[in-house]
DNA sequence: TTGTAGGCGTTATCAG
DNA sequence: CTGATAACGCCTACAA
C-alpha cells in the first residue's frame, strides 16, 4: 500500500507537502496540489490510521463488549450502536463475552492495547460492581449498556419500572397468581415482586429458573394446570416466553384465559406468533444513540464529569397473549 | 498509558532491554527482568498495538463486512466468527453495510486505513462480480461469507443444491403447486425452479416478493385458498415463513395439510412455532471454523492461490409445517 | 547481557 | 508556500 513518502518521491515534494494537500491545507499551490492528488488517485491512496493515531490522536476506534450478540436484543442493538458509531466517523471493534467474566476481563486488555478512544459495555454481571474499577483502569470513557452501574456512565431500560408496568397490567386483567421466569434477584425480577407486594401479592410470586424444556414443562404442569386463580407468566425474554408458548399449548392450557404470558425485548417475532406475544419493548435505537453520543461526549470532553445514569422507560406492548 | 521507554526510565535500564523482558527474551539478566515486569505489573502495561503493527507486522485485526447483524442467521455467524478469530489471536472489526453498495464500498476503504490483516464479507449484491476487484485492490485475503463468488476464496452453503432438497421433500410430500417467496433469481430459487423443472413441474411455480404483510396476505389468498392442489411455500428464510404461518392462519388455511411452508436458516424458535416449522438449517458454525481458519491460512501463507470455493452442504430440518 | 541507532507512516513545529 | 526535523511506541539490527 503507497505511504505519503512515496507519493512524495513520485511527485517531486517533500513528505510533510503531501500531507498537507491529503489533508486539505488551503496553503499549497495548486499545481502541486493537483500532481499530489492525482498521484494519490492513482495508487488508491489510504492513509495509516495507525500512524496516524500514534502521533497521540485519536484512533476512531470503540470497543463494544457484549454478552450475546446472538441474542436477537444484542443483535439489534450492536446493529444500532454500529450505525450511530460510523455517523461520528467512529468503527467498533465487537467482542463477545458469551458471559464468561474471564474472556470480559481478557477483551479489557485487547481493547486497551488497541488503544480505543472509548468502551460501551454490556457488563457480565448484573450488579456490574467491579466495573468502576475496570473503567478506571482502562483510562478512556465507558459507557454501560442495558445495566445500571454506580459511579459510572450508563444508559438503559428500567426493569424495576418495567417490570412493575408487567406486574400492574397482569393484576388489571385479572392474574392473581404469578409466575416469573428467569433469574431470582436480578432487577426484572425484584421489580416484579416489588409491585405485586404493593398489591399484597407477594406470595402469590414464584419464580422458576427454567433451564431446560423437560423440566419447565414439568413445573408449568404443576403450576398452571391445578384449578385456581389464573397465572400470568412473566417470561425474562422473548425466546423464553416463546418456550412457555409451546409448552403451554402442548398441555393444552388457554392463553390467555387461563394463563398469561408476557414476553421481554418485543422482538420482530412477538406479532406472528399465535396468540400475538405481549411484550416489553426496549428503546433499542434511543440506548445506542444516547450511549454513543454520551461517550463521544466524554471523548471529546475528557476529564471528570458527574457519571450519566439514564434509565428510559419501557412500553409494554400488549397483545393476543395477556 | 505508561509506555517502554517509561519503564525503562523507572527501572533504570535500556527501552530494548524492557521490550525483551515484556516479551520473554532469554537473554535477561534475573533481575533486571524481575524489576521491569514488577514495574510493568505495577503500572498495569499494555503493549500499543498500533505502534507494534507500524513496525511492518500484522494488525491481528480482521475486518467483518456483514449486511445485516439484526438478521437472526449473521447475529449467529458474527458470534461464531468472533469466536474462531479469538482462537486464533485475532479481533474484529465489524461493520454493516445494511445492503446498501455505497456503504459497503465505504467501508473497505475504512478496513484499509487500518490495515487490517483480512477480510471476511458477505457481498451485498448476490452475483458478487465486483468483489474480485475490490478484493484486489484491497491487497490483504478476503474470503465471501455465505456467497459463491467466482475467484475469490468463499466459504457456503449451496443455495442451489439446498433449495433443490426442498423441492424435492415437498414433491415427495404431496404438493403439487409450488410459492417460492423471496428474490427472483437468486440461488435458492433457481435451485427450487431447477429441481422442479427436472420434475415437469416448473410451470407450477409461482415467484412472490412479498414484501409488506398486506400485499402477501392478498397474495397468499388468491394463490392458497381456491381448490386445486396442495401447496407447497418456500419462504425464503424463518422471518418470512413466520409470516408466511401467521397469514394462513389468519385466512383459516390448514397447515400441512392445504399448504406446506418450508423455512430457511432454522432460526431457535422454528421448533417452538404451532406447527413446528420445518426448514434448512445452515453449517454457521462450520461456515465460520473454515472461513475463518481460511483467512488465517492465507494471512500466513501470502502469494497467489487457487481460491477457495467451498459449498457446504445443507440439512433439511423437518418439523410439523411440511 | 545490555545499550545505541535507525526506521515504520504520520503530524506538528519550526525555518526559509 | 514549502521543506527540514523531531516525535509518537515499538522492534530489529548492530555494537559494546
Amino acid at each position: 500500500m503507497i505511504t505519503m513518502t512515496e507519493i512524495a518521491k513520485l511527485t517531486q515534494v517533500s513528505q510533510p507537502t503531501v500531507s498537507r494537500v491529503l489533508n486539505g491545507s488551503k496553503t499549497v499551490s495548486a499545481d502541486i496540489r493537483e500532481r499530489v492528488l492525482a498521484c494519490a488517485r492513482e495508487h488508491n491512496y489510504q492513509f495509516n490510521a495507525l500512524a496516524k493515531s500514534l502521533q497521540g490522536g485519536k484512533t476512531q476506534l470503540l470497543g463494544v463488549l457484549l454478552t450475546d450478540v446472538s441474542n436477537s436484543f444484542f443483535a439489534d442493538l450492536a446493529k444500532q450502536v454500529e450505525a450511530k458509531a460510523r455517523e461520528l466517523g467512529y468503527s467498533i471493534i465487537l467482542f463477545n463475552s458469551d458471559y464468561s467474566s474471564a474472556r470480559e476481563q481478557e477483551y479489557l486488555d485487547v481493547v486497551r492495547r488497541y488503544r480505543v478512544d472509548g468502551v460501551l459495555a454490556v457488563p457480565v454481571l448484573e450488579g456490574g460492581s467491579l466495573w468502576p474499577g475496570c473503567a478506571q483502569r482502562l483510562d478512556v470513557p465507558v459507557v454501560a449498556l442495558t445495566r445500571q452501574v454506580e459511579g459510572l456512565d450508563c444508559v438503559y431500560l428500567d426493569h424495576v419500572e418495567a417490570a412493575a408496568q408487567v406486574a400492574r397490567h397482569m393484576t388489571q386483567r385479572g392474574y392473581r397468581q404469578f409466575l416469573f421466569i428467569g433469574q431470582d434477584g436480578c432487577p426484572k425480577c425484584e421489580g416484579f415482586r416489588q409491585e405485586l407486594s404493593a398489591r399484597g401479592l407477594a406470595s402469590q410470586l414464584t419464580v422458576l429458573e427454567g433451564q431446560d424444556d423437560e423440566q419447565l414443562k414439568k413445573e408449568l404442569r404443576s403450576h398452571c394446570q391445578r384449578p385456581g386463580p389464573r397465572t400470568g407468566i412473566f417470561a425474562n425474554n422473548d425466546v423464553c416466553a416463546l418456550r412457555v408458548l409451546s409448552i403451554l399449548r402442548a398441555l393444552g392450557i388457554a392463553v390467555p384465559g387461563r394463563v398469561g404470558v408476557m414476553g421481554f425485548d418485543d422482538t420482530y417475532m412477538g406479532r406472528y406468533l399465535h396468540p400475538a406475544l405481549s411484550s416489553v419493548s426496549q428503546p433499542i435505537e434511543q440506548i445506542a444513540q444516547q450511549a454513543v453520543s454520551r461517550l463521544a461526549y466524554r471523548i471529546d470532553n475528557p476529564g471528570p464529569a458527574a457519571p450519566l445514569n439514564l434509565a428510559l422507560p419501557a412500553a409494554l406492548v400488549l397483545r393476543e397473549s395477556t
